[in-house]
DNA sequence: GCCTGGCTAGAACGATCTATCAAGAGTGGC
DNA sequence: GCCACTCTTGATAGATCGTTCTAGCCAGGC
């Protein structure tokens, strides 16, 4: 959607700007810590700590404590983080080239982290898939979201229904890549499902003879 | 490597028997909790409740405490789950049927069980990479197993460096697949994973002209 | 009958967790 | 100069966490 210019972008989840308010450096302090360690294994004390932040002004900036604070993060940060892939696709002008290459990246940038963020869903994703309905459902929409988002980038290149599947496919990819990855310590899964998603690219056009799009 | 029977497989992470006994109860308890909410989100005290053991019974059999319990789980988790794929896999002569109906089974067996069980690694695998080396190191090591075993079984049919390819994308994709599927509450993502994996596989059996094999 | 060991059973401890609360600091309008 | 309001602070409550500990139960060997 917008314009996602073709320079680097900037470190989803770092820390928040030097002169930022209270409100978003709790903010970026939570985003980090629920990412890496999960719901389960982010203490608010923790949050107040690294923020900065008077432990009080957690519950005045988000009433709703705990569970607002989480959800505040995946309904912000899933976005952000289909906005940077997006972002990387759009820096190669073939799709082939452009998935390995977003891959890549992705790589790059995990070894740079030290192996400690990968995506800023799926960590909490799968801690409240069983426990807590409405965290369930926000990351669920996020998914929703990144897969609609992926099948209309696909779709400018293939038909829409090998599109969802590829949009699909790269989603999973890159859960799964990044879940190894952070846990052997090792950027090579990443790299690979950028091999495979090109192959599956590949594939894809192939299978759409007339022409880039068939809309 | 061992038989795995064409017949239907027991339920991973499945209550403990009926008689059976008070380790053991830990055990299966323990695993349903930890793969369902994780490592910071299981209390001990709920394994005991769970496996009508008494409190102590806990460290009274595994010394090391909650790490030990969890550590235990890993590494006879996984293996485990491996076995469970690898026989879905021999059900079906050609390759390119064995990825798709693996996964579709698993689509089933996830409806079935109200979307509660996934991967048993997956969850603690990434509420622990930041925060516990022991345990990051154990689901390490389960992945390596994994990866080997893959490996060797796509090598029946394609080259060894491009069975590699095809083994990190199958865990890969089946990692995603439960994300995705436990998150939206949906078989979709499992299906599609088959049918992404089918067409990887016929990729590369296509790539490889010789034969079946090229060892 | 007694003793030894594995196992049961749950109380108790200190730490940590989420959440609430009351009071203080700072700021802009009037 | 005073009020109203937003935000800051940290103490506190009540619950739960992992872990330890002591005591009791019960079967098998002697």
């Amino acid at each position: 959607m917008s314009a996602a210019t073709p320079s680097n972008h900037p470190p989803l989840l770092a820390e928040a700007p030097a002169g930022a308010d209270t409100r978003t450096r709790i903010r970026h302090a939570a985003a980090r810590l629920f990412a890496r360690r999960g719901y389960a294994g982010t203490g608010l004390k923790q949050v107040a700590t690294d923020a900065a932040a008077p432990f009080g002004s957690i519950y005045h900036f988000f009433p709703g404590g705990k569970d607002a604070l989480a959800e505040d993060m995946i309904r912000t940060t899933g976005p952000q983080f289909m906005a940077l892939v997006l972002g990387l696709l759009e820096e190669r002008a073939d799709p082939v080239e452009a998935v390995v290459h977003a891959f890549d990246s992705a790589a790059e940038e995990l070894v740079a982290d030290s192996y400690a963020d990968g995506c800023p869903v799926a960590t909490m994703a799968l801690d409240v898939a069983d426990t807590n309905e409405p965290l369930r459902r926000a990351a669920a929409d996020v998914f929703a979201e990144w897969l609609d988002g992926g099948t209309a980038w696909f779709s400018r290149h293939v038909a829409r229904d090998r599109a969802r599947d590829l949009a699909l496919a790269m989603i999973m990819l890159t859960e799964g890549a990044f879940l190894l990855g952070r846990t052997t310590r090792d950027p090579g899964p990443l790299r690979a499902a950028g091999r495979t998603m090109g192959t599956l690219v590949q594939s894809a056009l192939d299978a759409t003879p007339r022409g880039p799009r068939s809309r």
